[in-house]
DNA sequence: CTGAAAGCGCTAACAC
DNA sequence: GTGTTAGCGCTTTCAG
């Protein structure tokens, strides 16, 4: 930026005025306030949480002796007091996946919005981890979760959690009872495919992870419904997968795919010329992968991937892919549970979102 | 969807477990465990806390009755007694960043260790925003704090925070008496060119974030003593400053350097053979720009980048990099900000850990 | 080894 | 409008 315009304030102002103001506020309490100001405990913590009953005057003897002081609220007390930590718990596979943390932020947003802060778990594969996290809501130490982790949720079933408060994002189940917000994968994955058809591919694979996952099911399911209405039976040999969403392992699967391979019965099986990831990340690492093998995008092999996440539109080339709504995954997430928090008894609906398929260079 | 197989669980044991054995786990106290175990609550609280001196048999009691009620402890309670909110406050300025997130992969992992939670704030851009997250420690709503932020760190400067515990991370200033952990970027970025020098360029330009920040300004300055050692005349043209670190704006800057422009006096100046942009998503973009106006990497135009986030080895070339400790700077930043606290009185020490040149395909 | 009791700092009735 | 007071649920002396 080279301009020396914009930050250069007067630091010596602030430190002076630390050093004036500032006596001691470490164990200061309302008491002392009050005893400053004047007045009781009770009219201090009015003035604090803007009660309308105080009298101006009397406010103002409480700001200032509450800024004379430097005194800050206790949340620790106010919390236990009010019962509720005024934490949001959020759960997430691995935020090392630019997928999740778009979906973060946008719950962040709302949560702050809200006067809520956002405590993020990284369940990782640790399954030990993940069921722990469903306590941090009995212990109190939040005050409703969102799961953004099929492998937390699928452990989540099998306890009794469903009594607790927490929504579930992108991975769910719609007869678990618990609210919920994602996309339509069948449909999606079916779109992703349809695209792949009109193109006049007729060996497509599926490079998809965990079939443990209820959304990876659904994918394959709209993959293969795809595939069968077009009048193409789907191979076997056409789909893998991984219990990894990392670049490396799109990659790796993508040659592994390439690779030709005996068929069922019939000799050799032609490889696929046309691939759906279900995820950017693994078709990010495609691309790489078919690169390594001395393939073409999308003259030999077509790539369309899923999420839309930043990179998609970067990479060469840049990635066809179905966009999901991130953010307002995260945002509706959040909302659905600040929803529930407030109101512990209505009933709170899942949502879908739209999906929508975003055309470029790798098909 | 399809194959019922796998985690098929006998869903009712839990189910019936729960109904049987949480009669109302909400409101329950210790006060309720220790009458159902006929014993105090202070004997309750050894039991919970693992206190030595309780007979096992007095234990065991205890034990009992926790599970059998499913009591669990009420850590808003805990935290105001002891003081302690058990939290650590990360701030990034972009978890969107894939840069930010394996470092706070490494907070997160060392602060679980200790038996504290994340609370992770994305500061964005919002000036409003960064400076009130200080005063979640004041609040005690945060025990420490670990920030990552150059505009927070800038921000920090000019208020009396030094006394707060916290360490900066990635981004600080060895003046401010305040711990930190980095790399020496000076160093580093004179690595980056030395290695395009060593490649037999001369003409190089760099793709910098805000000179407002130290970091900015010391790679700044370590490009340009490279050069200068070298012999060569770094021209101003060849430099860029942006305010942001996303591909796109990777992708326009790298446009907007390779037009030819004026140069001071002498007519046209050539475009840099060469890029040096600090950070593997700006590099990626530039990548994504250079492709779009038609020049080959390397053989037009060669690429090195600066962190080595995991798509570095995906894109197309492979980036040459600086590559960072992510992980160890995460890890190390969270050791620090731990052992301040445990110990406020100690001096905590600045750490530089070693970054490293890692040459690929795109020089 | 165990129990009684004193708060941590705050909010919210309930009086005045 | 303002003050008094009773806890929130826990940990931790201090006695026994």
């Amino acid at each position: 930026m080279s301009r020396p315009t914009s930050k250069a304030k007067p630091v010596e102002s602030a430190a002076t005025r630390a050093a004036a103001v500032t006596p001691a506020p470490e164990g200061l309490s309302i008491a002392g306030v009050a005893r400053q100001a004047g007045v009781s405990v009770a009219t201090v913590s009015r003035v604090l949480n803007a009660h309308e009953n105080v009298r101006p005057a009397t406010r103002d003897k409480v700001l200032a002796a509450i800024d004379a002081s430097g005194y800050r609220v206790n949340e620790l007390a106010r919390n236990l007091r009010t019962a509720e930590s005024r934490l949001l718990l959020t759960m997430v596979p691995d935020f090392g996946n630019p997928f999740y943390a778009e979906i973060v932020r946008g719950i962040d947003s709302i949560a702050r919005q809200h006067g809520y802060f956002m405590l993020l778990c990284d369940t990782g594969a640790d399954p030990g981890r993940e069921r722990s996290y469903f306590d941090l809501l009995r212990r109190r130490r939040a005050d409703g979760a969102i799961c953004l982790d099929p492998a937390t949720i699928q452990q989540a079933l099998g306890e009794a959690s469903s009594a607790l408060p927490w929504v579930a994002c992108c991975e769910f189940d719609p007869a678990m009872g618990v609210p919920y917000v994602g996309i339509d994968n069948y449909r999606a994955a079916g779109d992703a495919v349809r695209h792949l058809l009109a193109r006049g591919h007729r060996r497509i694979g599926l490079i998809n992870s965990d079939v443990d996952y209820l959304y990876a099911r659904q994918r394959q399911q709209g993959y293969l419904d795809a595939l069968t209405e077009a009048g193409i039976e789907p191979l076997d040999g056409w789909r893998m997968n991984l219990n990894s969403l990392d670049y490396e392992a799109g990659a790796s699967a993508a040659v592994s795919l390439m690779l030709p391979r005996q068929g069922r019965g019939q000799g050799q099986t032609e490889p696929p010329s046309a691939i759906f990831a279900v995820s950017d990340t693994l078709a990010t690492g495609v691309l790489h992968g078919l690169r390594s093998i001395g393939k073409r995008v999308p003259q030999d092999v077509a790539v369309v991937g899923f999420d839309d996440i930043s990179i998609a539109a970067q990479v060469d080339p840049p990635l066809t892919t179905i966009a999901q709504p991130m953010r307002e995954l995260g945002e509706t997430a959040a909302r659905l549970l600040l929803q529930r928090l407030a109101n512990p008894l209505a009933n709170v609906p899942g949502v879908l979102l739209p999906h929508r398929l975003v055309i470029r260079g790798s098909t």
